[in-house]
DNA sequence: CTATCTATGCGCATTTTGTGCATCCTGTGG
DNA sequence: CCACAGGATGCACAAAATGCGCATAGATAG
């Protein structure tokens, strides 16, 4: 599929706002409100746009604490195991594998410093194929952007 | 505003398919279409949902490679003119400042190792305030729970 | 038990979507 | 230079979705 600037446009302005109307996406990028339609499903059939979601507020919910964690494992055969448990623990929001210092870095979202205490030292630590975790607690989020900066 | 279950079940569909109807949400919650309406507005005014976002595709867009990249600042008096070098540069997707190891933790997201290489060593390293970085390349992304579970 | 106040469902007017169709570009071959 | 094919675009309209008024059900307090 060939994505033009208009549909660069679509892409962008969906991002930031995904419940536009056709109408008011056919004033941001001046095409008509059909065309957009047109555009956008094929952009969704293309998996250019994979959905939509809603952004929820992560501090009016009561998740007030976020960490970034990074673990090493014992041994490197096993990872499907320690897959399984990320997988099983709501608490951990994303999971990489890395290059670098770490073997994973994991998303951690809880409700307090008690329930972030609770899951590294009663569920992470524990569990066999864990050696050693290290983790940042974040302050202050600076930036948070959702989805991709198109210019970039 | 107080939130009961039906609230919790419309976040929770909303947060995983942000285009859904109302007549589907109110197959979902067991309620009609109108009062999913209701109270989705009323969960949009009061901020508990943000706002909607299109998920867009990364890889197919071309963001290949993401990274946690570790910030350590020299001194700790000027982070305005940190924090103004993360606005600025789209590069970083979400950035953090942190209690640990480090000060601040980025979320990198380009398109391949060289424009990584390139914003490293041209862009991050040369800032006056930046004493030391440490990156974790992301091989495999586990988990990637756009939202909140709010199980949790 | 009754009065009150909120939550809910139904019906309908308004808005939004998306498809058919005619037109308009764009580039290609004569 | 012109004719033509293929796709992109806008307009119009039918189908779908939204959201508000209104009457009722259910909960709560006195």
């Amino acid at each position: 599929m060939r994505i033009d600037s208009f549909d660069h446009a679509i892409l962008d302005a969906l991002q930031r706002d995904g419940s536009m109307t056709n109408a008011a996406l056919a004033e941001v990028v001046n095409l008509s409100a059909s065309q957009c339609s047109r555009r956008r499903t094929a952009l969704e059939d293309a998996g250019l746009i994979e959905g939509y979601s809603a952004r929820l507020s992560a501090t009016k919910l009561g998740f007030g604490l976020r960490a970034i964690t990074r673990v090493n494992l014992r041994s490197h055969g096993q990872e499907d195991d320690f897959s399984q448990f990320i997988q099983a623990h709501p608490q951990v929001r994303s999971a990489f594998s890395v290059a670098g210092d770490a073997d994973y870095v994991l998303d951690i979202r809880v409700r307090d410093l008690e329930a972030f205490a609770d899951f590294i030292h009663k569920k992470l630590l524990p569990h066999p194929q864990v050696a050693h975790v290290r983790s940042e607690i974040v302050l202050q989020t600076l930036k948070d952007r959702k989805g991709l900066d198109l210019m970039a």
